[in-house]
DNA sequence: GGAACATATCAAGAAATCTTGATATGTCAA
DNA sequence: TTGACATATCAAGATTTCTTGATATGTTCC
């Protein structure tokens, strides 16, 4: 059974505000690096930070970023830790940006005005 | 005629960058609301600072930003400014995006490890 | 020309984000 | 149990971004 939350009874604006934190997750040329190289699937931090040239904690910052925006998950295993996408959160992105796709930008020029 | 620039001949990273500042310009509720407005067409200024509720100078700021990324264009006609979409940049996220997406994210858990 | 108007820019402070180095936590192996 | 290791967190400073109010620029109308 899903759950008794209504579905998209957010307002515009807080959904706005959903989607600006998950496209400033990607704001960043390093976590945009890291989402590249798990696009192909798990990774564990280890093989990332020797991937991405960044400091532990620098790494590890950015992770969390990604993780708090929801653009990917981590699985702990024994002293280490790996990392995927969230897959729907990507969905949730591309969906922003269709609606404004789709609704053929730059299809007329105003005129009235003010 | 095309420019003579040579088309993604960009490093990886500078394409990061480029991208980045893409999502940068998304990553704020203020300037997505304004893409959500401009998706139907152009339109002036005084439309945009009735439809968001911004000082003149803060929404000045973030169209500028958005400009600055190559996100929106703008149009002087006498006294006011309209502003449109850029297409270019929307299909160069998703495009970004999609890349990511189709790579079947999350489809196998690593094992080796360090 | 001068006033009203639309918009941009600037300067300064406020707030958010990022980086770095230090320390904490938990796990494995000897 | 001790030590090495993988990762996270914290604290402080550096940097960037955002907001606000003031001023500048260019346009139209009288």
């Amino acid at each position: 059974m899903t759950s008794p939350v209504k579905l998209q009874r957010r307002s515009p604006a807080a959904t706005r505000m959903q989607v600006s934190r998950l496209f400033h997750a990607l704001s960043d040329p390093t976590r945009l690096h890291l989402v590249e190289l798990l696009a192909d699937g798990e990774h564990c931090v280890c093989d990332l930070m020797a991937a991405v040239d960044a400091a532990q904690s620098r790494l590890s910052f950015h992770l969390r970023t990604l993780k708090d925006a929801g653009i990917v998950a981590d699985r702990k295993e024994g002293r280490w830790v790996h990392y995927r996408l969230r897959p729907e959160a990507l969905e949730e992105m591309a969906g922003a940006l269709n609606l404004v796709r789709e609704a053929r930008p730059g299809a007329w020029r105003s005129i009235t005005c003010c």
